[in-house]
DNA sequence: GTTAGCACTCATCAGAGTGGAGTGCTAATT
DNA sequence: AATTAGCACTCCACTCTGATGAGTGCTAAC
């Protein structure tokens, strides 16, 4: 059976229809739907195909057709007509505020809750590389030295570390000197026990502040730095009556909550990155990675902050989402969103 | 109508009997209980007596009686006995990967989200002043400075500055040495134009890095550090019929996520601390300051990681949580808490 | 003061009946 | 050959009903 071009303007009417009222759409529904003039018996005949091709499914017999996941998707991929939503007020609203980066994000995952009445979700900016440009050990107090390690990202990591008794200004002279110029540009795996032994060689004395000195900084280097994940909005889903089950809307609510759920699936997207398009991404039902999400559909956008520097937007609602808004206003978003980085 | 000691076991009676059922309770279910050998009758009139004076209501004629905020508040302040639950495996659960404070802090939101079926809440630790103990600025590249600024309470915190051009070395030291004498031990608002103006005069040149210098420290200095808020369980609230109503739930795990609600209330106790007790207190329905919560109650206690560093940790269910448990729950785990801080 | 007994109230549940939306099939129409 | 009208049928959703049972308040007896 081939899907001609009439079964598809009718599949189109019923998903349209469907994401409109959420229930089950009937033939005369359809029938009456202006472009094409045929009667509810025709398209009864047709919804019969449908089903048989596996676009739609009836959720018992006597009821209308609810489109199935392949029917989502075909539309997702082939009918979908963005619209060209105006999110001007989310500059207008972030100009006022636009304090940290993070700041920025949280506001944008506010934003995008609000107005698309979905539960969404804004990863932090990740970091790739890992390498040393710069650190420096400080005394605070006789107490405390401070060891401060900028990396090549610009990121700043701090540490206080605790002597036992102060630690000379000429001694920190050196260290920093020698730390400085054999750690500099390497990564933490680089960083091998040759060169350490190296280290604790120029300098000699002190081995025990040097200990510490390094066991801190390799502690930071090591120390995972998953993005942040801001949501916002979860409570959304208990509007979408199927989803609202309890036992179901625990499950995804739960995800949100437990921000770790989305790490894993941030993970994976690395390698598929890099198409300089802002790399809109629907996922319907079982195509989601995460199991607690298998009757949601999530739509995903990534935001660039600057080279190699980027982080993930995600929209998560019924399947019956309105594919064509969200679309819409995560394109427009993200043109703003380049904007607003490009000033900082 | 007095509150004779009769009345007080039977409104014990009921409601220990409502917090294990849920279900109103009436007159026969409290006949049977075992102490008092009275009939239904009598009970029934007890009862009558009871709900005249406020302490439990009827959701219905013809249906059980059901505590009343006061009849809670009543058993919270006089029956309540504590049950001593153990927590030991958090403490080894946390031994593990015990790191940094906001780590234990996360995770004990979760072991007692797990462990009580509330929906659970920890605030980070507050610092209450703010004095620079020390700043330091350093070049990291040509276009880069580093400013870190260490706090009395040894908090670090770091802002990277951009310049046009590179500085000289001898210009950071000057600037650092005068940095130093004369912001140390200062907070914020003893800052002064004066003391401002006085800096650049001790520096002549350079005018133009210094400005941006101390803008990002003022800036720094008043960056909000709220306390980070962990959350856990906030589905939980959906296993309680009472509560599983999706505006009232909705309500109540938006408030968890927008978790600036907990900040108007975590300041609300800044003066109200100061026994050494751990300050385990209960707010029952309205009592709540969060108007969102008007349908539970919340248990809270104040740990301490040293002196003048606390934070709070909040406990939410239904009316009917088990009191007697979560307070058992939190004193024990106080305990242990004040363990692991002090190791550190 | 306590209790037994009784009439009464009200929520909950199961079953029966109804209406409506929608289908699939067949026969008639174009 | 494709389309349509018509009809019997299915199934959900809703309402109404009566039965059940838990629980009360009151009265009169103990």
């Amino acid at each position: 059976m081939e899907l001609d071009e009439r079964k598809l303007k009718i599949l189109q009417a019923i998903i349209r229809t469907y994401l409109d009222t959420g229930e089950p759409v009937g033939s005369r529904t359809i029938s009456k739907y202006s472009e094409l003039n045929l009667s509810s018996a025709t398209i009864r005949n047709e919804m019969a195909d449908l089903e048989e091709m596996g676009y739609i499914l009836q959720p018992h017999t006597s009821a209308g057709r609810i489109p199935s996941d392949k029917g989502y998707r075909l539309y997702v991929d082939t009918m979908m007509e963005a619209k060209e939503s105006e999110v001007n007020s989310l500059k207008e609203e972030l100009e006022e505020k636009a304090g940290r980066v993070d700041d920025v994000l949280k506001q944008v995952a506010k934003f995008l809750a609000a107005n698309t009445n979905y539960a969404t979700m804004v990863s932090g900016p990740k970091y790739q590389s890992k390498r040393v440009k710069f650190i420096q050990i400080t005394s605070v107090d006789e107490e405390h030295l401070l060891a401060v390690i900028v990396l090549d990202n610009n990121s700043v990591k701090n540490q206080m570390i605790r002597v036992d008794e102060a630690v000379e200004a000429e001694v920190l002279l050196k260290l920093n000197f020698i730390l400085n110029t054999t750690l500099n540009g390497l990564d933490v795996v680089e960083m091998n026990l040759a060169l350490i032994q190296r280290i604790k060689e120029q300098m000699e004395t002190h081995t025990q502040v040097i200990d510490s000195v390094l066991e801190v900084i390799g502690k930071t280097l090591l120390e995972n730095d998953d993005p942040e994940i801001y949501t916002s909005g979860t409570t959304n889903i208990l509007k979408y009556p199927e989803l609202a089950d309890k036992s179901k809307a625990a499950e995804i609510i739960s995800a949100f909550e437990d921000k770790e759920t989305f790490h894993s699936w941030l993970g994976l997207s690395d390698r598929e990155m890099g198409n300089d398009t802002h790399d809109i991404q629907v996922y319907i039902g079982d195509e989601n990675n995460v199991a607690s999400m298998r009757d949601c559909s999530m739509v995903t956008a990534t935001y660039q902050i600057r080279e190699g520097v980027y982080g993930k937007i995600g929209i998560v609602g019924p399947k019956r989402m309105d594919y064509d808004k969200v679309v819409g206003t995560l394109n427009s978003l993200m043109g703003q969103l380049d904007d607003i980085f490009k000033e900082k």
